[in-house]
DNA sequence: TCTTTACTTAACAATTAATTCACACAGCAA
DNA sequence: TTGCTGTGTGAATTAATTGTTAAGTAAAGA
């Protein structure tokens, strides 16, 4: 199965250890950062400090159970954009419509097992991912800068009347400098937006995919700014 | 969840008042003006007095299914640019395939997720609808691609004169690619539609298909674009 | 049931992309 | 000039992604 890119907090809420257990060992199979709790209050508590991307909830749970800690999940502002899925044993047909009322973002059915456990969490993380970085800027999928095409949707440059064949990154470096053509944006800002917080690579990373940007684009599309990053001009 | 700028005119059509309400009640806190049919003909006559930003319309309905109530909208001048989406349960084979063909902007699959129903909306409406004016429409059952014919009743494929037949799944996928020719369909987007988003199957099986699919068509209509997905090209 | 066909998985090979490395070079200040 | 800083470059290395074959399941048909 496919690698996630970066690992990611969970937080596990059950009050079954075995449950726990046998979820933690799966997940953290997936190089994913777990935490637990086992009712609902710790749940809140554990979230306000880790600031989870994922939170897996069982609906019977003693006290508090899932719907109600989800509801409070989302009253609470630092929390309510937290992805949440349930957890719950199959036929609780009613339990799965007072999950999607509170804001439920998926539903895991018991028993579970590993594989569809680990895609289904990796799919949601990606989903979720995809759908907060969504459309940065108002996102035409083409873009005409000079004698320049950038086609985002058939990932296709075009220079002139000739198609050139970009690989993922240097695309994306490409795409995001031309997102604001003369804009000189910093190395950090570079990798955070192309690599991703999250990634740590050298420092001379930038520099060779821009290097080969400019030979295969031509050396005056992207300007160097001494000390400070590189822009997109022409 | 964010707020969109200004409210937008959705109409809602599907023939069962539960999902209709369902819909109804999320758009709504999403601050989004709601109109409701449940019926194609009703649809239609909603459409003409109010003029909807957005319609989502349910494929399996009693008389005039969505397909061919979408086919009535792009025949109507001044209904011809609607964004339209729509909605269908799971693995409803084929009706993916002709939902792109008559000019379908997006598909979403039951059980809804509120979230999710939200953001997709949402992103729906923040795009300016210009990248499916640009696919020409040629004939719903049948798509004339180079010297590939694709007949989604028959599902057979023609190249040049030779016939060849297709199992299901490489049909759909093949079908899938070249609803938008050109563009890069990711791997998460080609399992989500073809697949279905509850199915778990592994990384290699698209690899798979394809393979299969280049086997049969030769080895240049479906290219990769390594890191994001495939594309089909002709 | 048996048989056939389609679908998925697994293991490994091949390919391509991303990153690092070592050093070259340029600009600038003392 | 010398030393410093920041950047450019090509080769080498490492990592990631995809291709391929074979084999195992599942589904459909006879």
């Amino acid at each position: 199965m496919q690698q996630t890119s970066s690992p990611k907090k969970i937080l596990l809420v059950d009050d079954e250890p075995d449950i726990l257990e046998f979820m933690e060992y799966n997940l953290r199979k997936e190089n994913h950062i777990i935490f637990k709790a086992t009712n609902g209050k710790e749940a809140i508590a554990k979230a306000l400090a880790e600031h989870p991307d994922l939170v897996i909830l069982d609906i019977m749970m003693p006290e508090m159970d899932g719907i109600e800690t989800c509801r409070h999940f989302r009253e609470h502002p630092s929390l309510k954009d937290t992805v949440i899925t349930f957890l719950t044993a199959r036929n609780e047909d009613y339990s799965q419509v007072a999950g999607f009322e509170v804001g439920a973002d998926d539903y895991i059915t018991k028993p579970i097992k590993p594989r569809v456990l680990i895609s289904r969490i990796n799919a949601l993380l990606r989903r979720v991912r995809a759908s907060t970085t969504e459309t940065p800027v108002s996102s035409p999928f083409q873009m005409v800068l000079g004698d320049l095409k950038i086609d985002r949707e058939r990932y296709v440059v075009t220079k002139g009347s000739q198609k050139i064949d970009l690989p993922r990154k240097e695309f994306e470096l490409l795409a995001f400098l031309a997102s604001k053509p003369g804009k000189v944006f910093t190395r950090d800002e570079i990798l955070d937006r192309v690599w991703g917080n999250e990634v740590v690579v050298g420092d001379r990373t930038i520099d060779v995919h821009v290097r080969k940007l400019r030979e295969k684009l031509g050396e005056d599309t992207i300007k160097t700014v001494k000390g400070i990053g590189y822009k997109f001009d022409f």
